[in-house]
DNA sequence: GGCTCTATTGACATTTTTGTTGGTAACTCT
DNA sequence: AGAGTTACCAACAAAAATGTCAATAGAGCC
């Protein structure tokens, strides 16, 4: 009885880096980043980590890549915020919305992690979003920029620090986990319906 | 010429332990969770890694302890919102111990870092400042409880998204720093008071 | 001074993590 | 089918990080 040699898979070379960053990002989400580990990618991967270095060169390439990656995940969703419904309606969906997008597939949790490792330079796909936003259904409403900027700034910092620890936060007095998120909703919404008509 | 075999500082248990987990936390705050090594925070430290690991047993060790004290740092740190002025000066010194506590001293890093490690559960100091605020502050204006709560869940999540990525968010758009902190703070306050008072 | 206690350390040992190389196998094109 | 390209892997090598141990040296006490 001899030793099959395992039939190998063959992706495109976007395939592999695409299904490699796929396993990078659920370690980092579910171990933290000192989970982030050459041979676990790979593992999760399904590959040898050979072969994460001959498509990444190297450990800190997955990271860049990967923060790359899921930023431009992030800002895709958050921009899918436009849906030029009633202004009512609308301002209840750049919530959600915003929300959505920091807590869902760990948005937040990237964020931190950037944040923590000090990639924070990379961000210029974030600029752009935000002024997309300022000069889009912001302006439209007549907002004007400077207090739309402001409303931002505290909007995504609410948002990420819902997605953040908002679950955890929760529970630990006792409460079931989207209670934070919800009334943060909430304070938002009136927040800003007020700023805006003021 | 001999070798001077380097005069060595003796410390007593207590104190060598704080020198390193100073030397610990100053790490984590500037490099990051990733940046947390064993050589690295001994020379910080100015001791041997072996002295470190003679009091904290493992790496593990370090991080443990270094998670209670600086959680405990910042529960102390907004317990400390509690002084009785009038209602109106105590409603904004609220959001600005808060803020400050999550702001300085990489409060807001150290609970990103906790939750990216998902090392939630020891955060019983936690629960236990939330229901302080609750019982004390709150109830004496005569907020009931379940609102209480969630206006403090999201005041908390607020200042953890401005503390942690509130500066550099405001940079990225163009603005100065405190930016994001100072409007996030007028927003908070407008908003408690609308609440408290309805 | 001599004694005890233990914080401290250098040198060694082990384990973990990352990176390298040469050859193999899957796929495409002719 | 044959040849060329390259994604892939096992085995090896190197480096980095963590952990052990026996010996040393401060500091308090007699």
């Amino acid at each position: 009885m001899s030793i099959e040699p395992a039939r190998r898979v063959r992706r495109s070379p976007e395939a592999a880096r695409e299904n490699i960053l796929q396993s990078a990002e659920r370690l980092l989400l579910e171990r933290g980043p000192q989970g982030l580990k050459l041979v676990e990618v790979a593992q999760g991967a399904g590959v040898s980590h050979a072969t994460v270095l001959h498509h990444f060169g190297s450990i800190d390439g997955v990271q860049t890549a990967l923060a790359e990656a899921m930023i431009r995940q992030l800002v895709a969703r958050v921009l899918a915020a436009e849906r030029p419904d009633d202004p009512e309606a609308q301002l209840e969906g750049v919530g959600q919305v915003l929300f959505d997008a920091f807590e869902s597939a760990g948005g937040a949790r990237l964020a931190a992690w950037l944040e923590l490792t000090g990639e924070t330079r990379r961000l210029t796909l974030v600029r752009e979003a935000v002024a997309e936003v300022i000069s889009g259904p912001m302006a439209q409403k007549g907002v004007d920029p400077e207090r739309a900027t402001n409303l931002i700034l505290v909007a995504v910092s609410l948002a990420m620090g819902v997605g953040l620890i908002g679950r955890s936060l929760a529970e630990l007095v006792g409460r079931p986990p989207e209670t934070t998120r919800e009334a943060a909703l909430a304070f938002l919404k009136t927040g800003l319906a007020a700023a805006i008509k003021a």
